[in-house]
DNA sequence: ACTCATAGATTACACTTGTAATAGTTAATT
DNA sequence: AATTAACTATTACAAGTGTAATCTATGAGT
């Protein structure tokens, strides 16, 4: 599988929210974004540049679709979780020779961290504790 | 500043780890990698690969250089820390909505955390803890 | 002083990406 | 049945990327 772009991982994401979907569906869900707050300035996706993404998504085989009558549904053939655990894998790989911690320490210095990021992390840890020891 | 591509990346990163130096001192250094490995298969960087990502990375304001005689001497105009620290930043914001713990989780599921991560994290917690209560 | 090796500058070129517009097809409407 | 509207497919096009080769200027060796 080839390489996601970021607007194509933009596209896909929308997809992973509520899927089956069709293009007007996928389109209707960018735009949308809390649309609800008046002074939204999200970017505004042109149906077009969707289209293409999604032909593209499909050629890279990230997602699949489904004749119905005359438009496609498509869904993600890629689980939202191993796509983000490879990214994530992929970028600690490169900056910080695979280790979490230095990552983790950045935040933590930028003091980007708040009491629930702290609570899950001690969660996460006592999990791994139980299973590891 | 513009954004910095994989390969100019890995340029950069070579730079970090020895600065200042000439075009010849970074191909080396990314030439070398462990070579006293024999089966080393790592990537050969040919050296009009990597005087190009220079050149682009000169224009990015990434690095800077001052002549030496004949040839320049590089530096890098961007600190490590602060350049990972905005990438990681960046992809946790794309994928985890800006929350770090799930990447954690990503990464403890994967059972890909060893007691060292563990006790890092710890350590990193009681640090924030001492600051932040 | 002249020639050559070398370092940096410029040019190349195919592929990807963001962002659409246009062309082709088929279902819906008159 | 003919026309139109709505989809999908194809084409466009500039900028960025990976990967070099060629051009140019200049210091080093003869």
């Amino acid at each position: 599988m080839t390489e996601i772009s970021n607007a194509e991982f933009e596209v896909l994401e929308a997809l992973w929210q509520n899927y089956p979907a069709s293009a007007n569906d996928i389109i209707a869900k960018l735009n949308e974004s809390a649309s609800t707050n008046d002074k939204n300035q999200e970017k505004q996706w042109h149906d077009k540049t969707v289209k293409t993404l999604l032909n593209r998504l499909v050629k890279k085989q990230a997602i699949g679709f489904e004749k119905q009558q005359r438009h496609y549904l498509y869904s993600p053939l890629l689980e939202r979780e191993a796509y983000t655990l490879k990214e994530s894998t992929s970028l600690i790989e490169r900056m910080f020779s695979g280790k979490l911690a230095p990552l983790v320490a950045g935040f933590a210095k930028k003091n980007d961290l708040n009491k629930d990021d702290i609570n899950a992390l001690k969660s996460l840890i006592s999990d791994w504790e139980k299973n590891n020891d």
